[in-house]
DNA sequence: TACTTTTATAAAGATTTTATAAAGATTTGT
DNA sequence: ACAAATCTTTATAAAATCTTTATAAAAGTA
């Protein structure tokens, strides 16, 4: 997640300029909905990694927006919102949002507040983890070493790896995995799993014939084993 | 996690006397430090769920304690303060607090803020089961040990096990199982089962032969059986 | 007992799923 | 705009799993 996409869902376009101006400048990529519809749809497809949601849209209401996007999205959503009422602000946050502001907000506070949600997805909180058979993950430098060397992942592979990493042990499911990965739109498309995990094998695994980290469990999904021997 | 433990550190008596009634009326456990110094302290030989922190602390500043505390503490802190300057509230969120409210604080809110931030531990608590025998199902991994072994089961196997476990003790008849696990247009299939039920004795029983779990009900079906000793 | 039905199991055959290379398309960086 | 890197699609071989067949054992019935 080198430069983290957020989605804003807000129908003045006022602040969807603002905001465009001020996510950019600090490094975020942007895409914006006018309205809930638009915003639904940009969420299913685009896969962002934080929403920016207002309340008060034109076609649905907000909070219902919020319960639809929960059905299925995971990461973080912070609702911004002329309603300062504590009745709305316990609402929302009950029915899944991570954060509510008040508008008018000021903006570095927001920055700091997208900042801290987006924390919470790293995989962990250490910067560098180590794994059996000498793999080990240097989430501050975006980084992987096997017995030292540095490997080289494209953006997919390293987050389909870590996406792992944070769950080692579990079975990811085909399922899954797509959907994080390359978003909802992709739940079909499971020959991208293969032809990633088999890119990823390549690299971290000692003999790709005979995997030791990513195990394949047949018709499921697969499991990522390597326990982390701190 | 049934009733997660809050730290409380805050100097102002009056307020962790309201924040410790308010608190326990919503099911949280409570522990409560008057200063920085008794706060670090508690929170290691008490692990808590979550920690609330007052900034203005008498012996430190709150923002060295949460650097302190957030050199090993991985859950959620949100921090509470009289300082409302955008400055305070961006430094605290950046030094690893989740979440800021600026005192006065509206006792509603800040249990929906508490509950939005545990929700986010939630997720990987495994549902583990213990049968008798040695046999165990860990349902959040996918994963079946017997004798702390771990069995390789197909996903029908698998499919067929966990149905098997939910109805402990009961017999299921061929057509359910069939139903169940193939679909309604193979009810008539009853060698599928015969086989499939061979192989999972063969992988999960100690004699086969003598099977323990999975007992034949002839003309009938099959009964499950191994009392959940957790 | 003799006969039929049901169940257990191994193993062969069929199908589905997975692994992998490589070609074509798109994106990114300079 | 160009080259390099990456992503997407296609093709095919290999592996795993499912389905069917065959046969023997067990259980039920007359």
């Amino acid at each position: 997640m080198s430069q983290p996409l957020i989605l804003v869902i807000d129908d003045e376009a006022q602040i969807r300029k603002l905001l465009e101006i001020t996510l950019h400048t600090s490094d975020f990529k942007v895409k914006e909905a006018a309205s809930a519809k638009e915003g639904l749809a940009l969420a299913k497809n685009s896969n962002p990694d934080l929403i920016l949601l207002d309340l008060g849209l034109p076609d649905e209401s907000g909070h219902l927006v919020l319960t639809k996007l929960r059905e299925w999205f995971t990461k973080p959503i912070i609702i911004l919102s002329v309603q300062s009422s504590e009745e709305n602000i316990i609402r929302a946050l009950d029915n899944g949002a991570n954060d509510y502001l008040v508008k008018p907000f000021r903006t570095g506070e927001l920055l700091a507040r997208i900042r801290s949600s987006i924390r919470s997805l790293l995989p962990n909180n250490s910067t560098k983890l180590n794994f059996t058979n000498g793999l080990e993950i240097d989430y501050s430098n975006r980084e992987v070493k096997k017995n030292n060397e540095v490997i080289k992942l494209t953006a997919t592979e390293y987050d389909l790896l870590t996406l792992f990493a944070k769950n080692e042990g579990r079975v990811l499911t085909h399922q899954y995995l797509l959907r994080e990965i390359w978003g909802p739109g992709y739940i079909n498309q499971s020959q991208y799993l293969r032809v990633f995990i088999a890119q990823l094998r390549k690299k971290i695994e000692t003999d790709p014939n005979k995997p030791e980290y990513i195990m394949t469990e047949s018709r499921v999904g697969y499991r990522f084993i390597a326990k982390d021997n701190l």
